[in-house]
RNA sequence: GGAGACGUGGCCGAGUGGUCGAAGGCACUCCCCUGCUAAGGGAGCAUGCGGACAAAAACUGCAUCGAGGGUUCGAAUCCCUCCGUCUCCGCCA
């Protein structure tokens, strides 16, 4: 959410800002709505004060034992009038934070002017691609030879865009997975966290998949039958439930930054992504990934943003998985995000970069809804800045793996960092799987 | 799922309709006194949103005692719903 006195102070400045991203703001709506509160809280709050100053003198009246039946009367006809100015004035500061809610996050000024993806930036490269003596075969193919990555058997289970994982390829997920949480937690110092994966309505509007993004989420229902309570969602990602950790607390200045990591699987319908990235595991509903969180000083967090950047880079130098850094464009960074930064990391069987994390400075953006807050040097509560980014997603990093690693026979070797996670195997050849 | 108890400020804890945004204690901050492994005295110390203002401070209004609704001139206090915590029982990993 956007901080509302930006509006008031300068509606131009922050409709330019929203137009880099290619949001039109409705400003003729705002200042309706802003002229219309502000009157009707005036005037709201000054018969409030009036009856409490009555009431008061009643009670004043009452302990004297003094005649207080004049003063009810007066303040007896107020009542009708104030509940409808307040049911009214309630209406509107709903819908002013409705129209809040909606609006993305203002982009950093370094995040590159653009419209689309086609306008994003490069920053750097790291490793150089393998050069293959044969044509690589995508993850796909190449599971099937290994056996162990079954997408039919998913599909009967669950339905498209799921996967079925069995031996050693069950494996080097886990082991993918418990590599990257060992590296944060052991040389980037993140505190490891296992968060619940279902969360309610408030959770998610702290984050901003909600209100704009509800289809993208899965929604669950608690018990069999009627089941009418509050609508439960599978959260699309950890930063939901790390980030959500710091709502409405005010920390000392000295817990920050807090960093905090946590393995979990994510849940996303895809909705609208249809036909894209059908084969294979780039796109399912369900896919892991290690996440990484941090809470900072609202100083600290482009600083902070460089060095999460860098955290999920390190593990794909230490799996020696070629990648770039591309920072996302103001018309390509997502609703919460003020600058991005995305990680692709090379695919041979594509010939490209496909993305395998995200790494974003949300600013104040995600705390002004939490209400998460620090206390600065002068003692007074001031918002923190949330920062987060995958520590990779783990799912992709299974078919970085697989297809950067392959040999001609269509055996997978290991790479070394994974092997002490993997029992000392060094290779996947076809037909030992699923074994071990 | 059944029965009961409970949810107050950073913490503990009083407060069952009226000068209560909330006693008292602890912690913390500042000042004074004292001079020594301490103690005493005084003051301050919640958050959010408004108001005149370019802004800050100060001032002032409103709201907030788990959340939401209701009764009332007036609610931390009474009623309803929900959420959570604790104890016992049942069930389960």
């Amino acid at each position: 959410m956007l901080d509302i006195n930006l509006f008031r102070q300068d509606l131009a400045a922050v409709a330019a800002g929203l137009a880099k991203r290619g949001v039109a703001l409705d400003t003729a709506t705002f200042e309706r709505l802003e002229s219309e509160r502000k009157t009707l809280q005036t005037q709201t709050q000054e018969l409030q004060a009036k009856r409490n100053a009555l009431s008061k003198q009643i009670g004043i009246a009452k302990s004297k034992r003094e005649d207080a039946s004049a003063l009810m009367a007066e303040v007896g006809g107020l009542g009708d009038t104030l509940s409808k100015m307040e049911d009214s004035l309630a209406d509107l500061q709903a819908q002013l934070r409705d129209f809040l809610l909606t609006l993305p996050n203002l982009t950093h000024e370094t995040t590159p002017a653009g419209s689309s993806e086609a306008d994003n930036i490069e920053v750097r490269r790291w490793g150089t691609p393998r050069q293959f003596a044969f044509a690589p075969r995508d993850h796909v193919d190449i599971g099937e030879m290994l056996g162990g990555l079954d997408f039919e058997i998913a599909a009967k289970l669950s339905g498209s865009r799921f996967a079925f994982l069995r031996g050693d390829i069950a494996r080097l997920h886990r082991a993918l997975a418990q590599f990257m949480l060992d590296t944060h937690t052991q040389q980037h110092g993140y505190i490891e966290c296992c968060t619940p994966y279902i969360v309610n309505a408030e959770t998610l509007i702290g984050t901003a998949q909600l209100p704009k993004f509800e289809a993208d989420m899965f929604s669950v229902k608690k018990g069999s039958a009627e089941g009418e309570g509050e609508a439960l969602y599978l959260i699309s990602t950890s930063e939901i439930t790390l980030t959500n950790s710091v709502r409405g607390e005010i920390l000392p200045a000295d817990a920050l930054p807090l960093k905090l990591t946590a393995h979990t699987p994510c849940f996303r319908s895809e909705a609208g992504s249809y036909g894209k990235d059908t084969r294979g595991m780039i796109r399912q509903h369900q896919f892991d990934k290690v996440e990484l969180v941090q809470i900072v000083h609202p100083d600290q967090s482009y600083a902070a943003l460089e060095t999460l950047t860098g955290h999920a880079e390190a593990i794909l130098q230490v799996l020696e998985l070629p990648y770039r850094v591309i920072a996302l464009c103001t018309g390509d960074v997502g609703f919460a995000s003020a600058k991005t930064y995305d990680l692709e990391v090379w695919l041979p069987a594509q010939n490209t970069y496909r993305e395998i994390s995200s790494c974003s400075n949300c600013e104040a953006f995600q705390a002004r809804r939490l209400l998460a807050r620090f206390r600065n040097a002068q003692g007074k509560p001031e918002f923190v800045h949330t920062l987060n980014g995958s520590g990779v997603a783990v799912g992709r990093a299974l078919v970085a793996v697989l297809e950067n690693y392959q040999q001609e026979d269509g055996s997978v070797q290991i790479p070394k960092v994974l092997q002490k996670y993997m029992n000392g195997v060094t290779e996947i050849a076809p037909g030992k799987t699923p074994g071990s």
